[in-house]
RNA sequence: GGCUGAGUAGCUCAGCGGUAGAGCAGGGGAAUCAUAAUCCCUUGGUCGGGGGUUCAAAUCCCUCCUCAGCCA
């Protein structure tokens, strides 16, 4: 039996910088669409890595006195260590400066080259090496000494050089057909619209080489050339999956891709330049490109020089991983810019985990410990409000998540799940077992195994998001590790009455608002 | 400067032609199994300003203001 596919991909994150929360919520979004898929039943791939090159890592490297190998090896071990840390479960990790890397960009650029797209000649412009960008005569402002600056404030310098460059010019009309038969290429739709006018603007022809620094792969067949920053970086989507050996394994199964999960500020190059690279070389486009939105921190944005970025091994030693990758996706609509502050996402832990279903997991299973013989309870006959509530959680929940989360709606996938808690809580004080413990305990012992089956379903659903939380609750109602996928959230799998249970203990603690004013 | 989108309760947002909604925060009550957690009820808005279309407009049209994004 062959299980459907779906690979998922973080951009690679450029080693000029630490890993702060912005790289972090990238990550922790796929890991959960990835989570989710894997227990849903599918076959997954997860890619995240690192880009490499480039003339930025390049004076970096000369600037810290190691040669750059060395330096982005040290570089790329940041964000190959923040993994575990956040609980991430990629398939894989991958490095532009890798040999399959080079190999496959050199195979694509063949390719493309083939196909005609690839052309040499001069490129003549202002150009920063701050920005790695060039800039028109008219946006350049005079500075001291007669230096040219860039409205960004970086210093620009007269470039001439040869460059190779791809045919993009060629590929307006057939991008916009492709944007028109793949109407959910670009998500979200206001992102869409963005681009389709870029394009519809007119396209030029894309400089895709330099010569005057020498970290990043060689142009095939005239070396003093290297490929400049998107055919490098975008590559790695195919590398991973063992192109340029389009019959292997992998990338037969995951080619093209399901989503590449990136930053507002990168989506141009994925949903303009790299169809393009691909439909040249004579491969298919991936299926969605999906753009988020920014953090802003405490209402500022994010900046080296208020030096704000929030490291996320702080926000895990401040509110643990479980909590930290729940608030990161339940604050802010997925694709929207967000605010990041303390005060709310303590607000949001403090509400959802430990008032809602840490809570509620808790006051159930203390109430079969004491009352039980810590024993899962025996089910009786059930009334419409006990079915109600099994109806809602074995039932009617995957479904509706399931919708949310193949949209990457995560927030209101989230939502979907809370509904079933707030359920369960007002099922628990409408029932009140501890009533029933004086007047009919068999009706008790009922309502104890609705509530705790509906806690088994909603630990399972919710491990995506908190997997140690979730995997807590399924331990403490004695779940096995081979029974906690999502086709055995059916009633088929239900509590066996009798099963001897762990003592329970607590799972999402609540944090102290101290309302420590993190400034500065 | 051009093009998009947004401006709705203290906060975050949903509604997009038919008597203003949710969550959180605030107020009141109930309960006491539980991580002082939970449940129920409730205060609160001339839906950015102005004009128009319509029996009827957050909802459609025009205009202005403010903000954001993309582009030049």
């Amino acid at each position: 039996m062959t299980r459907p596919s779906f690979y998922i991909t973080t951009p690679i994150y450029y080693v000029n910088d630490a890993p702060h929360i912005g790289h972090v919520y990238t990550t922790v979004a796929c890991d959960v669409l990835a989570r989710f898929k894997r227990l849903d039943g599918f076959d997954v791939f997860f890619l995240t890595g690192t880009d490499e090159h480039g003339q930025k890592v390049h004076k970096a490297a000369l600037v810290a006195g190691t040669d750059p190998q060395a330096f982005t090896d040290k570089v790329s071990q940041n964000f190959r260590d923040i993994l575990p840390i956040m609980n991430i479960t990629n398939n894989d990790f991958i490095r532009t400066t890798e040999p399959r890397h080079k190999a496959a960009c050199a195979a694509l650029w063949e390719k493309m080259k083939e196909n005609g797209d690839i052309y040499l000649d001069k490129y003549a412009g202002w150009y920063a090496v701050r920005d790695e960008a060039f800039y028109g005569e008219d946006e350049l402002t005079d500075g001291p000494g007669g230096v040219k600056i860039a409205p960004s404030g970086a210093e620009c310098a007269w470039v001439e050089e040869e460059s190779y460059f791809f045919r993009l010019s060629a590929w307006g009309d057939r991008l916009l057909e492709f944007y028109d038969k793949h109407p959910d290429f670009i998500q979200p739709e206001s992102r869409r619209n963005e681009v389709l006018s870029f394009v519809k603007s007119g396209l030029r022809d894309l400089s895709v080489s330099r010569t005057n620094f020498p970290w990043g792969v060689p142009v095939p067949g005239d070396e003093k050339h290297v490929m400049y920053v998107w055919v490098d970086a975008l590559t790695n989507y195919i590398t991973a999956l063992g192109y340029p050996d389009e019959r292997s394994e992998n990338f037969r199964k995951f080619w093209p891709a399901d989503f590449h999960v990136v930053g507002k500020d990168i989506l141009r190059f994925h949903a303009v330049y790299w169809p393009a690279f691909l439909m040249s070389a004579g491969l298919k486009p991936p299926k969605c490109v999906f753009a988020h939105g920014w953090w802003t921190i405490e209402g500022q944005k994010m900046s080296k020089s208020l030096g704000n970025a929030i490291s996320p091994h702080d926000l895990v030693a401040r509110y643990g991983v479980d909590a930290t990758r729940y608030a990161l996706l339940r604050e802010v609509p997925f694709g929207n810019d967000g605010d990041f502050s303390h005060g709310n996402v303590t607000n949001r832990i403090n509400a959802d985990l430990a008032n809602g279903l840490g809570n509620l997991a808790q006051r159930t299973l203390a109430q079969i410990a004491k009352n039980c013989g810590g024993k899962v309870p025996a089910c009786g006959p059930l009334s419409e409000a006990d079915r109600a509530l099994l109806d809602h959680a074995r039932i009617r929940m995957l479904p509706a998540v399931r919708i949310e989360l193949d949209a990457v709606r995560i927030h209101k996938a989230l939502e979907k799940i809370w509904d079933v808690i707030n359920a369960a809580n007002a099922y628990i004080d409408a029932q009140a077992p501890w009533t029933l413990r004086k007047t009919d305990l068999a009706r008790m012992e009922t309502v104890l195994y609705v509530l705790a089956e509906t806690i088994r379903c909603l630990a399972l659903i919710v491990q995506p998001v908190i997997p140690e939380g979730a995997g807590k609750i399924l331990d403490q109602l004695g779940r096995a590790q081979d029974r906690r996928t999502f086709a055995q959230i059916d009633a088929a799998y239900a509590l066996e009455s009798g099963t001897l249970l762990p003592a329970p203990q607590g799972v999402f603690p609540r944090i102290e608002t101290d309302e420590k004013k993190a400034a500065g």
